[in-house]
DNA sequence: CGAAAAATTGATTTTGATCAACTCCGGTGG
DNA sequence: CCACCGGAGTTGATCAAAATCAATTTTTCG
């Protein structure tokens, strides 16, 4: 197991605060928390397994830098990759609450992350509760991004599961500043992409190709360059309301 | 609207309470408030919309008897249906958090449900930490649900797809008493089926059909039996493990 | 009872999988 | 520095799972 300790940066605020602060309000004292949650980076080398499926874990890991993915091995070998965890995302769930995980999770670059330990989230229902509720605000506009691979996965077309594939990780890499307008940088496989949308590799192949030719999405070098995100947008029906979620603010004003 | 608001039986649990039950142990102080939360049943029939696509809203539906779904229309007119929605189940999560529906939900049955503004469950974080931790775990379970729901529509034969939905909704129905040991009462059709598992309904039709000559399944009035339960799930892969969550009880413990 | 929804079936087509090379590239060790 | 090795990308030929199209029958429900 990797397990250098990075030294805390006392002013970093790190990617989770950062993507939460941009829809929902954080109070003064909640800060500090979120910064102590985020403090305790280790580090993991490039393919390794933080979550090994059938084995139990007590923990969660907030992403502070690096990629991972969740995925599930079925009986046959066939590979389904569930989705990507990016910084600020807190991997482990869904599948903590269960006697063994569900999933894996293996880095796809090396990676620094923040183990913390269930009981801990659990305590902060009753220390942080206004936080506790911004948590679970968060892991519920998770739950509509799985939704919607659902939907493409379900019935959309290979070349709009790419097209969704790829604006929807622009639009959650721009939310922590790994993206710029058109743009990211990311160690995607085509077999990773296949896995993720469950197509062949040699098709995935092919419409990568095609969006290529239509001067549409540009990949090399580990460089995604959306080349038209509008155009792109449209032909592939990609609408990110899903992934500009309401402020909780008037919620929890109602409360507080 | 539908709006005949059902007698409180003051007895009666509810369904939510009792699916909670059966891996949290809940505390007497919480029992009345639950039971509260289910006490303002209204009633919907059948076919009838409760949350549409595209238009505000600002309560949950705790569903107490019938079955409804939540589906999205595509722009080709295609539909995908992403889950059912059965009684003791929260209609409404996610999606709640965005300025307007992600996704409809409509009763396919007559259907009665409590209505709960989302400002008295956030309230509920203040004023029942510990319940709100259990809501927050109940929605993590269900997000394995939907998990799960992407592993087979993205890696999954048609055959294993429809032996996993019918095996799943057996198991999430045994939870609330609506099943016994191999059969339900359900109204699916074959499109709805269709809709869920990203199959046209020529093709649904076919596997059932091959389901009901290897005397695996059978579905006659709205009754499905499932004949053999232990052949069906080894036939089409399925593990029960994602629908049997790990008690929260020891977490919970460390705290209290 | 009658209309509409749902189920069933078969013929044909399509999307995307599979199979099989082959190339390109980056790292690595001699 | 270069040969080599393995992973990833690319391509084309062929195949198959499942879609589509088109009736026809059965069931359900108002």
């Amino acid at each position: 197991m990797g397990s250098v300790v990075l030294p805390a940066r006392p002013g970093a605020t790190g990617p989770l605060t950062q993507k939460l602060s941009q829809s929902i309000p954080l109070a003064a004292n909640e800060l500090p928390l979120l910064r102590d949650l985020q403090s305790g980076s280790q580090f993991y080398r490039r393919g390794q397994e933080i979550i090994v499926e059938g084995r139990s874990y007590r923990k969660l890991f907030i992403v502070m830098q690096g990629v991972a993915m969740r995925y599930r091995i079925l009986r046959d070998g066939r590979r389904h990759v569930l989705n990507l965890v990016l910084p600020g995302d807190i991997a482990g769930v869904p599948g903590c609450f269960f006697e063994s995980a569900l999933y894996s999770i293996r880095t796809l670059t090396d990676l620094w992350a923040s183990p913390v330990p269930f009981a801990r989230i659990i305590n902060m229902f009753h220390t942080h509760p206004q936080l506790a509720a911004k948590l679970f605000w968060s892991f519920s506009c998770e739950a509509a991004i799985y939704a919607e691979h659902l939907i493409a996965v379900g019935r959309r077309t290979a070349l709009e599961r790419v097209g969704h594939f790829l604006l929807e990780l622009l639009t959650r890499l721009q939310a922590v500043k790994l993206a710029d307008e058109r743009s990211f940088y990311l160690p995607l496989t085509q077999e990773l992409i296949a896995d993720a949308l469950g197509l062949s590799i040699p098709y995935v192949n092919q419409v990568l190709r095609s969006l290529r030719d239509d001067n549409l999405v540009c990949i090399k070098d580990k460089v995604v360059v959306i080349r038209d995100v509008e155009a792109l947008s449209a032909l592939v029906d990609f609408e990110r309301n899903y992934l500009k979620p309401l402020s909780i603010a008037d919620l929890l004003n109602e409360v507080a």
